[in-house]
This record gives structure tokens, C-alpha cells and sequence, in this order.
DNA sequence: CGGGAAGTTGAATATCATCAACGGTAGTGG
DNA sequence: CCACTACCGTTGATGATATTCAACTTCCCG
């Protein structure tokens, strides 16, 4: 069942068809031709789950999470169109997180088997993915720090700015969007509370810089923002990852090419 | 100036030759023939270097760390015995952190150079590094989880066990070992300050589960200890990466074989 | 519409950080 | 080899930041 092909997709360049090799990209539509459709709230997989297959997000929003013996539990990332989900494990097959949609999403499925059968002859999509897995890794690295380095407040206009990044890459306004997720959900991802997520919240208002309606955010003063990122933020500026920033663009990668084409 | 080749070296199963081709030994002993003597607080590269090569932790111990524009700074990662640093930079020709040796250390060189010449030719080398890569990101989003979700008592616990299975991997006793780095470091890697380590290490000693002198630990409950560490934990149990841990062993990985072996 | 979830705000509390003083150890150089 | 000094570590008192508990409001979803 078939809905559209990766190479006539609209998201393109925002997913994995961004650099692929045009001659891959029959081979692409072939291996994630499975489509996924997810209510709001609907588990894609579970921590511990075989792993069947990893996922490019079509449409929606998701989020990964983790939990602890006794009940404490985190979100680990949010995934936004055009994103890939599932490579949480490396090592085992099975599943080191969990995935649930935050709205009515769909996802194209990369079946594990295709895959294995498929990337020996796709160099340049299984650059694709070994980018996507290292993204990840930046990703868990810059949070590493943000939790363990940064204030409340920084943290949450680390959160605010690398949303409006990743939603405007995507084409979206960059100074006004709509939360996908609760003030809990944002609190879990930057290691605090909700009640601490809507102080600050409220508190960037009353200064100005932002407005807050529901859900509804827009950046006022997105400079004055950036400025209380900066100084938080680690030298060289990392950014949480956004695999759609920089299509194409800087200095050959080093190590990642030198493991990743034979 | 070769000291020893890896086909000889006494580290073997703890560092790269573990699980690799015998066949390739010989090109792993060209790859890194070149080591590198540091003395105690000597740099081995600092954020912005080009990555010229990757190094093997011959002897001694480092830390890789990052550091804020306002001065702030974290540690991200202690390197012991057999593990691999300088992977830091998937993407870019240079270093995101800084790595520095807790102590005399001496180091095995890989050049960048000499492994893009010859990794086309060694997939089980390759794989091996991958390995490595793979575990790093894994030891990034255990502490993610660990810094956003643990208390000061549960972090200090499980980076004492962590430091103990490590240790243990490698031989040395698992209930005996001095810490290599001090009391500030310790809390930097935790996002905690010096004097609640020590406190918490007073604290953990007071109740009889551990004695300190110094820098020498000694656990003396380990048992108590793990039930602290255990309802903290994510589940499944993950521990911060070791490279040694599981020689060979376990189930075929998934995504990593999937990606890594063409 | 009605009910339940999500969000806001206030007050009290806990945890960890900061400031400060002191003791010990190890490393240095005479 | 010993003495000196600088760094490391400990502990106490105080304080800031974020959490917890709680009451109330608003908004969605059914």
C-alpha cells in the first residue's frame, strides 16, 4: 500500500532523500514503501521491543523516552517531520527506548531486513543513516551538557531556540509555532519540573521576549534569547541535532567518511 | 619509534585487537606503530584541533572535556586502559572537545591518514571502531538520563560502580581502586560541585557502605550500593560504556551490522 | 455542555550551591 | 632529606534554585 514514493515525496530534502544519490532513490522507494499511520498517543515501539524496522516521520510529531525502575522517567528527544526514529539501539536488537506519537503522525517504515539486504548496494543511503545515527549521538552529547551544565532558564531558551531552528529549516515560521508537547513533556526533556517550565515560561513573557498563548509561542525578542543561549553554550556552538540544517554543506567530514565508505 | 605492536601487546582483548580478524593485525600494527608519552595535565588535543588522528589509551588515564563561552566548563568522559578517545568529531574535521591526561599516560597514535588509507581493506578494524563510536554515544545518553533524572547520591553511586566494573574488566579489583581524578572533576562529570562529592563520599562512608582514604575507595556493601544504583536505573539496565565488558559475546547487533558491514 | 486534563500561580520545603575556614598531603626545591 | 607551599579535601553556615504540595482556572475532548 504504497501512499508516494520517496522520490516524488514533498519533504525531500528534509528527509533522507537529501543527498542520496539520485540513482538510489528507486531502491528507497522500494525498501520504505510501508506507510505507518499513528494516533495521538499510539506507542510506535516499546524499550525492549525487537527491532523490526526504523522510521522516517512523514508527518507529526513524536517522542522518545526512558524510564526508571521506580517510576522516574525522561524524554530523550523529540522527532519532528522528516526525521528518523528507531536507532536508539546500536549494539542489541532490541529497543532502548520508547516511541509515542504526540499527535496523529505517520511514519515511513525501513524494514531491518530490507535494509540489510538492500544498503550493500546503497553506499550513499547508508551514509544517510550512519549521519542520522551520529546526529543522534551529537544530539544525547549537547543535552548531556545542557542538562548538567546550564540553568533552568537557559535551558529552556536552548529548547525554544533549537525548536524554532529545526521547525524553520523545515519551512516553518521561526519566530511563531505551536507546541507539539505539554509543559510536562518539555520539563522530562530538560530535567525539570512543569511547574518550573510554566514559571519560566510566564517569566520570559513578563520580560518581553516571548508570548505565550496555550501552546502558542512566538519569540519576541529572539536576539535577547540568543543571548542568554550564547553564553550558556558550549564552545564551539553545538546545536541539538537537526539533520535538515545543512544540506549538502561544509568541509568533508572525517572521521564519519572515514568509517562509513569503504 | 615502535614500543610494542598490538599483535604482542599485553592489553590485547581490552583495547582494538579484541575480536579482530587476526589477518589484520599485522596492518593494525602499521596503522599504530607511532605512541605518544604525556605527562600529568598534558593536552592531547583542545576543542577547535584538526582531528589528525584517534589514539588507544595505552597506559594512564584521561578526561575529554567541554567548556561554555562564560567560563563554565564539564567533564564528558574519563578514558581508561584500552579505550579509544578522539571521537569526538563525527561530522567535522575538528575536535568538539579537549582531552587530557589525569595522570602520566601514554597513548597509541591511528592516524587519520593512515586509517583512510587502509580501513577499505580491514572490515573488521572498521567495525571495531564503529564499536567504539557506538559506545560512546551510548555512554553520552546513559549520563543524559543520569544528570536529568538522578539525585546527587544516586550519580555519585553509579559512577562509582560504573568505575568498578571497568576496572574489574581490565583486572584490577572490583572493590579496591583509587580515583584517578579528584573531587572536582568527579562533580564536573556529574554536574555536581566539589564539595557535595566529597560530602556524599563522607556520607556513603558514615553509613558503612564504602571506606575513603584519599583517593583510595574501597566498596564495602557493594550490594547496598547496586539496590541505590538499581531503582535509579533505566530499564533495561544500561551501564555508561565499556568497551570490554562482553567480549565477543551477546546477540548479533542490529542496526550496527546492518550499517558497518557492506 | 460537562468532565478531565493541562496550565498557572502561591507558599513551604528540599536539595544542592556558595562562601568560608581549616587540615592534610603530596610535590618541589633547597 | 627536610621544609615549604600549593593544591586538594573536609566540614560548617548560609543562601539560591528548583521541587513539592496545593488551590484554582482554562481549555479541550467527548
Amino acid at each position: 500500500m504504497t501512499d508516494q514514493p520517496c522520490s516524488t515525496c514533498p519533504l525531500g530534502r528534509f528527509c533522507l532523500p537529501n543527498d542520496l544519490d539520485p540513482a538510489e532513490l528507486p531502491a528507497l522507494d522500494a525498501v520504505a514503501h510501508r506507510r505507518l499511520r499513528l494516533k495521538k498517543g499510539a506507542l510506535v515501539y516499546r524499550v525492549g521491543d525487537p527491532v523490526m524496522a526504523i522510521y522516517a516521520v512523514r508527518l507529526g510529531t513524536l517522542k522518545s523516552h526512558v524510564a526508571t525502575e521506580d517510576g522516574r522517567s525522561q524524554i530523550v528527544g523529540f522527532h519532528l517531520q522528516g526525521e528518523i526514529l528507531g536507532m536508539d539501539s546500536v549494539f542489541g536488537p532490541f529497543h532502548l527506548s520508547s516511541a509515542t506519537a504526540l499527535e496523529d503522525t505517520q511514519l515511513c517504515v525501513l524494514p531491518v531486513s530490507a535494509l540489510r539486504a538492500a544498503l550493500p548496494r546503497l553506499p550513499s543511503l547508508r551514509r544517510q543513516l550512519v549521519l542520522a545515527l551520529a546526529q543522534e549521538a551529537q544530539h544525547d552529547r549537547v543535552m548531556m551538557t545542557t542538562i548538567g551544565l546550564m540553568t533552568a532558564e537557559e535551558r529552556l531558551v536552548a529548547f525554544l531556540l533549537g525548536l524554532s531552528k529545526r521547525l524553520s529549516a523545515r519551512g516553518f515560521a521561526a519566530n511563531e509555532f505551536v507546541l507539539r508537547m505539554s509543559r510536562e513533556e518539555i520539563g522530562s526533556y530538560l530535567g525539570l519540573k512543569l511547574e518550573t517550565i510554566s514559571r519560566l515560561l510566564s517569566r520570559l513573557a513578563e520580560a518581553g521576549m516571548i508570548a505565550v498563548h496555550h501552546r502558542r509561542i512566538r519569540l519576541l525578542q529572539p536576539d535577547a534569547l540568543r543571548s542568554i543561549h550564547r553564553r550558556s553554550r558550549s564552545v564551539p556552538a553545538l546545536e541539538p541535532t537537526d539533520r535538515c540544517t545543512a544540506p549538502g554543506s561544509g568541509p568533508a567530514p572525517a572521521i564519519l567518511d572515514t568509517l562509513a565508505t569503504p
